[in-house]
DNA sequence: AACACCCCCAACCGCTGGTTG
DNA sequence: TCAACCAGCGGTTGGGGGTGT
């Protein structure tokens, strides 16, 4: 490394922090239409000022469709205290064994969560395995010694076993933690498989992204997609007044890298195009080309979890 | 009401390992 | 074989919201 690594992106030109529902459309738009073969290109590409590895995060951990969001479920709780004694930090591969979560998202809730708790029942997190013997059965803790061996799928099947002799009655588990929709997804979480029927729950795939809650989600209360249209008129009219964007060294589709969206493609655009505010009846976006032009600066970007904020242009970060 | 503190989590940073020429 | 490039991973940060005083 004599030379050192060149940076991944030129940070002055590159925005930073939170992600707008423009930025956001721009990014589903352009992976639906091209995927994400090379993400380092993507963001010039997609015409995001945007470094590729933000882009990646964003689209691993918010915008993919199979992504799920929510509060953690205490089986998919078991389970990541489970993988965590065996694995270790090994958060991509935590994440593999439970769909629709993202390795950071595990990571997160093990950090404020998960560990606390395994610290307040045995004082000494690093007394891990002892924490797995008062978690789940003799049987659970002695099967961990095989569990490293073991292919994902196959250790994933231990873990399902343990689990029912842990928790009970197998109705117990939940949908999203079947074996049998384990085993046809044991891939890494991050790699999107929206035209299995088994991760796209639903008649649309499952976006759940920021913008709407999904049936999985546990003990929140009913949030609703909030953009205060009326009081963002900036904001609607930059998109009113958009430049039609063309996307540079698109060659073709790519097939392989392109999650396939299926029927629902449209359905899914409007979908979005809904929640976003941006129906093209009322003169806003259209699905393509994408319209959207660049942010400018960091005081464009509006955070939104339950509830989008509103648009402000002039905010400070 | 105002302030301080704490918690959560999206996003960033830097490193690692795989791939390619 | 090796250097450069790239995607992915795990650790860390910091802003915003919630809660306590």
């Amino acid at each position: 490394m004599g030379k050192g690594r060149a940076p991944c992106c030129d940070k002055e030109k590159v925005k930073r922090g939170p992600w707008n529902p423009s930025e956001d459309l721009r990014l589903i738009t352009f992976i639906q239409k091209h995927g994400h073969q090379n993400w380092r290109a993507l963001p010039k590409q997609a015409g995001l000022l945007r470094c590729g590895k933000s882009c990646r995060l964003r689209w691993i951990n918010y915008l993919r469709p199979d992504v799920k969001r929510g509060n953690f479920a205490k089986d998919e709780e078991d389970t990541i205290i489970r993988l965590h004694a065996t694995l270790g930090n090994k958060w991509s591969k935590i994440a593999s064994y439970l769909p629709g979560r993202t390795d950071n998202e595990i990571k997160n809730v093990w950090n404020t969560h998960l560990k606390k708790r395994l610290s307040s029942m045995n004082g000494n997190v690093d007394q891990k395995y002892e924490s797995m013997a008062t978690l789940s059965s003799s049987s659970c803790v002695t099967s961990m010694s095989s569990f490293n061996d073991k292919k994902p799928n196959e250790a994933f099947e231990m873990a399902v076993v343990s689990d029912k002799a842990n928790h009970g009655s197998p109705s117990e588990e939940p949908e999203a933690l079947s074996s049998s929709s384990i085993s046809s997804n044991v891939s890494n979480s991050n790699q999107v498989n929206v035209s299995n029927p088994e991760i796209q729950q639903g008649p649309l795939f499952n976006f759940t992204g920021c913008y709407y809650n999904t049936s999985e989600e546990v003990n929140k209360p009913e949030t609703t997609f909030d953009i205060p249209l009326e009081s963002d008129l900036e904001f609607w009219n930059m998109l009113d007044s958009l430049v039609p964007f063309q996307p540079e060294g698109i060659q073709s589709h790519n097939e392989t890298q392109c999650p396939d969206f299926g029927e629902a493609e449209n359905e899914w655009l409007l979908y979005l195009e809904q929640e976003l505010g941006l129906d093209p009846k009322d003169g806003g976006f259209e699905a393509e080309p994408l319209l959207v032009p660049e942010m400018n600066g960091m005081g464009t970007m509006c955070h939104y979890h339950n509830t989008v904020q509103p648009y402000e242009p002039n905010s400070k970060q």
